[in-house]
DNA sequence: TCGCAAGTGTCTAAGTAATCGACACTTCAT
DNA sequence: ATGAAGTGTCGATTACTTAGACACTTGCGA
């Protein structure tokens, strides 16, 4: 709407962008507490106080990074999804598409999981996000036609999934995605026959 | 040398940088042909202008980004290899060592052989500078104590070896360099003994 | 323990890369 | 034939990036 604003977000935007991409392979590359904004202006090749124009310093950089990825994952997945007393096992629900999708699109960041000097924050809030998209995105109220408490039920399948998640990227998405969701398919179809959702009317 | 030229050199190639990364990127989304100008400077955040400041057009970027590559390519082999009376075939050759490592760096560009509407000339021009590699850097005069044409054999050697890379590429890298290396050196040992070269004194 | 190398965070003046918006085209599909 | 989309160019404007200097902190080796 500013005009302003708009001629000149797209430059911020773009030089913010490589500070992160700078930060994610310097992570991979010699860990994370060991970078310097000098390694990441170089890496990126900007001026240092260039740096400091965007950030106050390496952590404002890494905690907008982890919020940004996180917060693209919980967007990505659409609107909540009602099933409707309809089985739905035959393919994947759509969040949980989306999050692969999601993923794997990103998945040059999701890979820093792998390390263990990595990105402060990642390892916790990482399934902490998948779990509370989890809890916003499902409504369901049975299970296979069984009345469960939905929180344990979600914190379970969420954590399963993660789990799942993590293998994937760890063996560096040997799978396409499309394997991959198969994989959950299946084996969701192993316990899960049915969910419902009990409308109102 | 030139202060002026330094000083905004980083930021031209940066944005140089860019253009060719969106290129390589947007051939895999889309394919070479259908790319417009106007594609590239959405996808790299650019405004069209900015563009034609650089290139004049979508041509001459593909063509700046294959020559940069193939010549980065040429120039990471460093210096020509002189053997000297020595069996090598324990190890690679240290040409063909850094030829491996510099794709495997840029294996974002490369990977670029596994499309079919991709950079024009990339399928041409990349094994004619292995090839070209080959007869630039290696000094030998004979094979297993056989005098041989040089001019042949480097050229059957130059193929043979670019056909393994371009499998290697093709698979993903599934192999590390250091296998794919081990891989070539046993295959190479099948068959070659020693090379030597004859000096003058 | 001293001293020095390297990094941090901040600031200003200056240069210039990138932007906007408009123009006159050309293509191409409807 | 008509409009949508892309091309290539230009000039004026903007604001991003730079260089360089400053005072400070950290850490390590002599």
């Amino acid at each position: 709407m500013n005009n302003e604003q708009n001629r000149t977000s797209g430059r911020q935007n773009r030089t913010k962008e490589h500070f992160k991409q700078a930060l994610i392979d310097l992570i991979k590359e010699q860990g994370y507490h060991s970078i310097t904004v000098k390694d990441i202006v170089d890496y990126a090749s900007y001026n240092r106080s260039t740096f400091y124009i965007h950030y106050q310093d390496k952590i404002e950089l890494a905690e907008e990074l982890l919020a940004s990825m996180l917060q693209g994952l919980e967007t990505s997945v659409g609107k909540p999804y009602v099933p409707g007393h309809k089985v739905y096992t035959s393919k994947l629900n759509p969040p949980s598409f989306n999050i692969v999708s999601y993923i794997y699109k990103n998945r040059n960041f999701f890979e820093l999981i792998n390390y263990d000097d990595t990105l402060p924050g990642l390892h916790t809030r990482f399934p902490q996000t998948i779990l509370k998209i989890y809890q916003e995105q499902f409504i369901f109220e049975t299970i296979n036609q069984i009345p469960v408490n939905m929180d344990v039920f979600k914190r379970y399948t969420a954590y399963g999934f993660y789990g799942l998640l993590q293998n994937w990227i760890q063996n560096g998405f040997k799978e396409t995605k499309e394997d991959f969701i198969k994989e959950v398919i299946e084996l969701t179809k192993t316990h899960i026959y049915s969910v419902e959702y009990i409308g109102k009317k």
